[in-house]
DNA sequence: GTCAGTTCGGCAACCGGTTGCCAGCTCTTG
DNA sequence: CAAGAGCTGGCAACCGGTTGCCGAACTGAC
């Protein structure tokens, strides 16, 4: 592979003046200029990356982490987020954590010095670990808040706010909530502003859970949606009210909303499974609206998150930071939900 | 941020002893070495990446190539994929190509100097293209064969001749395959062993497309399915015979397969929109068992392929190479595939 | 013709590691 | 006690770019 220094002996000038010619238009005159860029072209030099990245330390690669790269909640705000990347000739990494703490640090102290930015989908971090990277280099979160680190997020009290007056205005009184992981920063949002939003609206809303945030974690909300004795799983962290209630029969509750699609799915199936049919005995609401959110039985009712927005506006915002620009605001950018109403909630049937 | 000459400084000695004292053990003496990683681990030393890529041209990194990143099918293989690239310390570059030959070309032309090694998941590029970048790096395909490339690619016979028995079996003997993209090998090998296959078991076998492989692209070959006076949109390339065959109605196939799921589950959706039934009217077959293609309407039969170990093996193969095995083989290997008998297939309704 | 200002190209240092080679020391062995 | 082998650690080159600084040549103004 020819270098600088081929190219420039070839051309009988200096390798200085070959790097200024192919990297600083206008530094060398014309004539040598265009001699060297001929030149180059000729012995076909293709500059070594490695090479510039040592001296300047930049190497326009961002890293992209996602809690779980089978969630095809990702792949809209993968697509956003590679779109905006490679439009400013980054480079995008993608990384998938598999739900794992200890990996997403691993991934992050490898990266480290390898990337100009990070940019965190729906960490599983806590706020201290993710501050601490934050201060070595840039980074944005998508989908949860970190004081002092820029985010974007959608907005889920609105969002919740919608879903919620969706089931109450189709007669629902008394909603679950089925948690998702409990280091899910949406996890927490959307239950907190569920429980504001029901209590304004008069509604009883508890939660059940944590369950792992896939089809099979679904199922075992179900099962214990219907257990009517079974011990409530509620993690007890926040507000302790929901952990210490009695938990209550599928029959003493007639909608749920699922901390996502995929536990919203898995809920549907085992519910169905266990005899009972949505949306006449329960409603589900998920939220995300993945692909395939339309096409499971019924059609999911879900809160639809501006995924690809996320990542590309995520994206854009880290590589503003990157090169140099103050983050306009310490407060989060936040993106409109929107409820797209299917036909897995419906009003509830007497006696509930 | 620390060097190792600060931390020689610091120690006492030269710089190229604590570079082998923290990279070589053994090379300097224990007393030594001791003091240096005290004194490296108390300075809070990092080693720089970029410094150590650049004498020896190893970054430790390949890129894995997917065609369309919110395509579910890439899920497990992207968790093969990177399960062996992190078991072997190496960090493993995901790219989205949106079904782009131009970006995938592109891509692979900006990492070419940065990366150890390509792992191609369904390349959109020509052979030719291939082989070039394949001359200069280590590479692999995934679900695709290109001469004098190694690669790893479910039994698309065997699968195919599964399905085709199947439907068979059930009654049926006129099948429409419904084509994916043209640039996918994949698409070429598993309508020519259906139609091999259809041969030998005395069906008749036909195509329609190509197609776009989303769900969109499956309503599109519903509609041409049923649409009795449309223009066959065959490929032309490769056989022509389907091409050149007027289209039949969707009365005179009783069964289809289509190219992957997104496409079956599509065409599924369409044909029902246009008042058919499935499998009562038209018997669907998939590819892949992608997530959700056991909730949707009805639960879609569908070759499996084994995604992870595809993702797997390509990698692990990879990785032999770049340490410098010669391929065991010139032949691809080829792992088996599964069909998943769901609900979508059922025997004909009489006078099909 | 002189002088200031501009343009252009070269020299050399630098980024931060790795590694071939060699010198000095210690230890073994005859 | 001397010669040879083995162990340690240092020197310096190298990977391939970028960039600050400097001087030569050229330009234009007076």
């Amino acid at each position: 592979m020819p270098t600088i220094y081929d190219v420039a002996r070839e051309c009988g000038v200096a390798p200085s003046t070959v790097s200024r010619a192919l990297s600083q238009p206008g530094r060398v005159s014309a004539t040598t200029s265009e001699r060297i860029h001929e030149v180059a072209a000729r012995m076909g030099y293709q500059p070594n990356p490695l090479a510039k990245y040592l001296p300047t330390g930049r190497t326009e690669t961002i890293v992209l982490i996602v809690s779980d790269i089978a969630n095809p909640v990702y792949s809209p705000m993968i697509r956003g987020a590679e779109e905006a990347a490679s439009r400013a000739g980054y480079t995008l990494v993608l990384s998938d954590i598999e739900e794992s703490p200890e990996r997403e640090r691993d991934v992050m102290e490898k990266l480290l010095r390898t990337v100009d930015g990070f940019a965190l989908a729906t960490s599983r971090l806590s706020d201290a670990a993710i501050r601490t990277i934050a201060r070595q280099r840039p980074m944005v979160t998508m989908n949860r808040v970190t004081q002092q680190v820029p985010s974007v997020v959608p907005d889920n009290d609105q969002g919740m706010r919608a879903a919620a007056t969706h089931l109450a205005d189709l007669g629902h009184s008394r909603v679950t909530y089925i948690s998702g992981p409990a280091t899910s920063w949406a996890n927490v949002v959307r239950w907190r502003a569920l429980r504001s939003v029901g209590e304004q609206l008069g509604m009883k809303v508890r939660r059940i859970g944590p369950y792992a945030p896939t089809v099979a974690g679904g199922w075992a909300a179900a099962a214990d949606l219907v257990k009517p004795d079974s011990k409530a799983r509620s993690g007890n962290r926040g507000a302790g009210e929901a952990a210490s209630a009695p938990v209550r029969t599928a029959a003493a509750t007639s909608a749920v909303i699922g901390y996502n699609d995929l536990l919203a799915i898995g809920a549907m199936q085992g519910l169905s499974d266990l005899g009972l049919s949505v949306p006449a005995d329960v409603s589900v609401v998920g939220c995300d609206n993945i692909l395939g959110s339309d096409w499971c039985t019924p059609p999911l009712t879900t809160l639809a998150s501006p995924l690809r927005e996320l990542g590309a506006t995520g994206v854009r915002n880290l590589l503003a930071m990157i090169k140099g620009a103050q983050p306009r605001s310490r407060r989060p950018v936040v993106l409109p939900s929107q409820l797209i109403v299917r036909e897995s909630t419906a009003a509830p049937a007497k006696g509930n």
